[in-house]
DNA sequence: TGGCATTTACGAAAACTATCGTACATTTGA
DNA sequence: TCAAATGTACGATAGTTTTCGTAAATGCCA
């Protein structure tokens, strides 16, 4: 699989566009001026940039380009996610699991939700012994 | 609390000294060669340079140094879990955890380590009501 | 002891990232 | 209509990260 490394705006960048859909770079600069400081233009090169190394996509039909993320929220997370595991949990995903539940407290909804998880992944176990 | 943000090559020489504990440029070098092709000296040099922002202490004593990480394994990785929930899991926790326990397939030991947590976190709940 | 191997120190280049100024094009509304 | 506002293109620069060559220091052992 071709590995892809957005950087660290990058990644800021696609989130937006993972959340918000379809933007322009002003819907994204506005986003992102809120959190950090730079100016429009800066926003507008990164995503040009973004662009030539397919991380987006862009119509260009109107005179406001409308950027996407070329790349999937799923795909990414799943890459980025193993490399951390493997670099940084010594390669335990448990290890990972346990980290995140413990500080980020999640709400009681989302405790819950993993434990269905949990419970369906033992079904499939059972079915496929 | 003080951010850190080791790069993507600091990263690794940091998973190397926490699992592998004090070693020398030379050790850790060996093991990064592995799945990495770069010079001896360029390792020396990141090592270096990571002295001197104090994410390593040294041992200089000896002729050949010994490294050690000066930032906590467990620090480090609660930094880097946060940011990655906020960027790119759109700051859900167990959306993340799902996806984790998606792919990077368990083993059923790990699983149940995972549920004993869920649960331990479940009475201690009752308990604050 | 003297020379080879290993290591550190250091500088500099290469590659990549982030930032912005400026020029030019397009749209809009007074 | 035409000036202001908005947008894109593009080059330049500063900062950071990664890479490595070379020189000097140190240790080992034949």
């Amino acid at each position: 699989m071709k590995q892809i490394r957005p950087t660290e705006s990058e990644l800021e960048i696609l989130g937006i566009l993972w959340e918000k859909g379809p933007s322009t770079v002003r819907e994204v600069h506005d986003i992102l001026s809120q959190t950090k400081d730079a100016g429009y233009t800066t926003t507008l090169k990164l995503m040009q940039i973004m662009h030539e190394k397919e991380l987006l996509q862009r119509d260009t039909s109107s005179k406001t380009h409308v950027y996407t993320a070329a790349i999937s929220q799923q795909t990414t997370q799943q890459q980025l996610l193993n490399k951390m595991i493997d670099t940084v949990f010594g390669g335990s995903a448990s290890q990972l699991v346990m980290q995140a539940l413990g500080q980020h407290k999640s709400s009681e909804e989302e405790l819950d939700k993993i434990r269905q998880y949990l419970s369906e992944m033992e079904k499939q176990q059972k079915k496929n012994r």
